[in-house]
DNA sequence: AGCACGCCGACT
DNA sequence: GTCGGCGTGCTC
């Protein structure tokens, strides 16, 4: 929204001090350094200036693209520097230069430049970066060195995204030859009026030559005129654009849930509500609910949901409800897509947007919800700087607003659960019983060490596991196998010495790929064949261990045939399969429309799958998280059982889980078996206590990078004392600093990883306190460093 | 980030 | 003698 923030000048009169505005100006040049928001005059009669504006300004010799944050007139004591000309008051250079000019309209308002200060406050990030969260994707003028130095270059996405042509004042003079059969019926059907290029080319082909030449004439004129497909104008939203269709009864626990929802938003106080339900138990229908109040206000709303489970399908449900209101933000939308949904919701048209992370940042007018679906999801953490967390900012964002947070997931996060036990602000709602009233799956634990101890067979399907399916399969109902990539990729490994072939670039051992023999890095792509034999002490016997989805896939397929009584298609899905856009969609398609089938896949398929006829689903191996040296393996491995366990039975089918492990006894699993949170999070939450790891503590991660291992080390412990001497300086208490270890992924990319690990009270504000290390400390060319506040893993 | 200023090695 | 390497410091 454009603010009047510039007030009138006032009449310039001879003799009199002209008091010029002054804007405050965030460079576009992400970097520590210019990590502050530089002061420059308005000139007078620029009236297009406003918070959120593009400028372009001089800076050190020579020109920089700025976004302004703040425009004011100037207090008595900057309006006497204005006077003077070589008064320097404190903080404020002498030297004031002026804004030069302005290169685009508003992108964010004074809220969002707020935000983007807090943002760069706490997650320790550029300035720079935070205020471009604000802007649309390539919609942003830029400077580039040309050939003649400097010059501005326009946007690559602009608003105007669809080509015209019309007939050109000069079009009678212009007589065709008689030959030229397209330019004469191009002509001809503009003499009616206007048309666009697209609708040409519908009817005539390709006409972009002809077009090109007939303009060249004089003839036509092409221009190019915004688009905003399917979106009307803000008065044609009236709140009975909701649709009243089809809304489903509430169970009382969605009852409950949209009321204290209502309750939170009429409040205006940034309160938040966790909707603590399990698959099924319809909490998208709460938002929905939710939302049309905020709707109706004339509010807007804002969803996260996971990009993983950002499908039509979740889409259909708001378009379903909210129509053409609903603007929606992904990242696999083209740049132009992104452009238009982002100006619709600009326009105030669009009042409910649904998206993926960044899609917090969208213009919305007059934010009254914001939703975080599937809260606990690791991808709401943003891996780049600002290494933002949603569910944070979101929080800060709605107390500043005056709007609500809703949190929704079946398994809150335990930063959320323990907020909502001791933050009078924050409400949970249990929605404990499924929409269609079934009751969970029985989870089976199958104690792999065990089942293999009688000498049985080394194989990947425990005696339940194939019983069970064995059973499904016969009864022509469907069966989710859910495989743990991560770590549990097959590995090469040589019986006679142990040696197993690992990535020459990260710490990480190679994944053998069965098709075309490969050893590939997953985390570099680094590629070898497999050697025949083993290259340390020529051993023959290289056993292949552990288990892609390539290989559980064959024998699954050799189980299947073994049953001998029953058939069944099996579809595979893991990276491999879904990289292909659509792929992920066809794969589902084909899993659903099959009469009898298996899903095999990765942790992908936990989530947002959603077919009735599945009544198995089996984890192969719910070990591979656990063992994860990081202080939310436990919480992870109790998510992935109490999600997946959602995918079983959900129809009239009663549904059944198996869970292979070798780890049966961990609390993690036991509890989770047992659907039995309190359990989990009374451990859990004493562990974290004991160690000093959040809710307990905020933690920072500071990561040291580079080439030569020497040098990485030499400066990590200089950046070590450096944190332990500011901590001292800023006199706060009850601080822990690790020294610097190597990662646990020690290499990564041929680089050297070490780390330093930071804890912190809750209430420190831990931005303030490490700041001055990391801009006082200078850019070393060599080594890296970065820091990660509220660090979702420290691999 | 980018550009200026500034101080030591091999070249038109 | 200068051209040019990149270390240091500053930019409203």
């Amino acid at each position: 929204m454009r603010q009047a923030l510039t007030g009138p000048a006032p009449p310039a009169q001879s003799g009199t001090l002209v008091r010029m505005n002054i804007a405050r100006i965030v460079l576009d040049i992400p970097t520590q350094a210019l990590d502050e928001a530089y002061t420059y005059a308005v000139p007078e009669g620029m009236d297009g200036i406003a918070v959120g504006c593009a400028v372009v300004v001089p800076f050190g010799g020579r020109r920089a693209v700025g976004f302004v944050v703040d425009v004011r007139e100037p207090d008595e004591r900057e309006a006497d520097l204005f006077a003077g000309d070589q008064l320097t008051l404190t903080g404020i250079p002498a030297k004031m230069k002026p804004v030069e000019r302005v290169v685009s309209r508003s992108f964010f308002d004074a809220d969002g430049a707020a935000c983007a200060e807090f943002l760069s406050q706490r997650y320790l990030a550029p300035l720079s970066s935070c205020v471009r969260l604000f802007t649309p994707p390539g919609g942003v003028p830029r400077m580039v060195r040309g050939r003649d130095g400097w010059r501005l270059e326009e946007p690559a996405t602009k608003e105007v995204d669809v080509r015209w042509v019309r007939l050109a004042p000069g079009a009678a003079a212009f007589k065709p030859r008689k030959s030229a059969v397209k330019q004469i019926a191009i002509l001809q059907a503009l003499a009616a009026g206007e048309l666009r290029v697209s609708d040409l080319t519908a009817e005539y082909g390709a006409v972009s030559s002809t077009l090109n030449s007939l303009a060249k004439h004089g003839a036509i004129e092409i221009f190019e005129r915004r688009s905003l497909r399917g979106a009307p104008t803000g008065a044609e939203y009236a709140a009975t654009a909701i649709s009243q269709a089809a809304k489903p009864q509430l169970t009382d626990g969605q009852q409950r849930a949209v009321e204290a929802i209502d309750a939170a938003y009429h409040a205006h106080a940034g309160g938040c509500v966790v909707v603590d339900g399990v698959t099924g138990s319809g909490k998208t229908e709460v938002y929905l609910r939710a939302i049309e109040t905020c709707v109706r206000e004339g509010k807007s709303a804002i969803v996260l949901v996971p990009e993983i489970s950002l499908t039509p399908q979740t889409v259909a449900r708001f378009r379903g409800r909210f129509g053409d209101m609903v603007a929606v933000l992904h990242s696999r939308m083209s740049a132009g897509e992104r452009f238009d949904q982002w100006d619709v919701i600009r326009s105030g048209a669009a009042r409910v947007v649904v998206g993926a992370r960044s899609a917090l940042f969208a213009p919305v007018h007059d934010l009254g919800l914001v939703v975080i679906d599937e809260e606990h999801e690791s991808s709401y953490k943003q891996d780049q700087a600002p290494r933002y967390v949603s569910r944070d900012v979101a929080a800060w964002m709605v107390a500043r607003r005056g709007a609500a947070l809703v949190l929704g997931s079946a398994t809150p996060s335990i930063e959320t659960l323990y907020r909502a036990r001791h933050d009078p602000s924050c409400q949970l709602v249990r929605l404990p019983e499924r929409a269609n009233g079934k009751p969970m799956p029985q989870i089976t634990v199958v104690d792999m060490a065990r089942e293999f101890s009688g000498g049985g067979s080394r194989r990947m399907f425990s005696r339940t596991l194939s019983a069970a399916l064995h059973e499904t399969l016969k009864a022509r109902h469907k069966a989710v196998l859910m495989l743990n990539q991560r770590g549990f990729a097959s590995f090469v490994l040589c019986r006679a010495c142990g040696y197993v072939p690992t990535c020459p670039n990260c710490s990480t051992s190679l994944t053998y790929h069965e098709r075309g023999n490969w050893l590939v890095c997953h985390h570099c792509g680094y590629k070898v064949h497999t050697p025949p034999t083993c290259p340390e002490c020529g051993s023959p016997y290289l056993k292949k261990f552990g288990a892609g989805t390539q290989r559980v896939e064959a024998e699954l397929v050799r189980l299947i045939d073994e049953f001998g009584d029953v058939t069944a298609d099996v579809v595979r899905m893991d990276a491999d399969t879904t990289s292909r856009k659509g792929a992920h969609e066809a794969l589902l398609e084909k899993f659903g429309s099959s009469e009898c089938a298996v899903l095999l896949g990765t942790q992908m398929i936990a989530k947002g799958l959603d077919f009735d006829e599945v009544t198995l689903v089996g984890v192969i191996n719910a070990d591979t998280q656990l063992r994860l040296p990081d202080f939310r393996s436990g919480e992870r491995t109790f998510d992935l059982i109490e999600q997946v366990a959602g995918r079983a039975g959900r129809a009239d089918l009663p549904g059944r889980v198996i869970v292979q492990t070798y780890s049966a006894d961990s609390v993690p699993i036991r509890a989770a078996a047992r659907y039995d949170r309190e359990r989990f999070l009374a451990d859990e939450l004493g562990k974290r206590k004991a160690l000093g790891y959040p809710p307990y503590v905020r933690l920072a991660d500071v990561l040291v990078w580079g080439k030569r291992e020497d040098q990485v080390q030499e400066e990590a412990r200089t950046v070590y004392a450096a944190l332990r001497a500011q901590v001292t300086e800023a006199g706060v208490t009850g601080w822990l600093m690790l020294p610097p270890v190597p990662c646990v992924l020690s290499r990564l990319r041929g680089a050297f990883r070490y780390h330093i690990t930071v804890k912190a009270p809750l209430d420190a504000d831990i931005g303030a306190v490490l700041a001055p290390v990391f801009r006082s400390r200078k850019a070393n060319r060599y080594v890296n460093v970065a820091v990660d506040v509220d660090p979702t893993s420290m691999l």
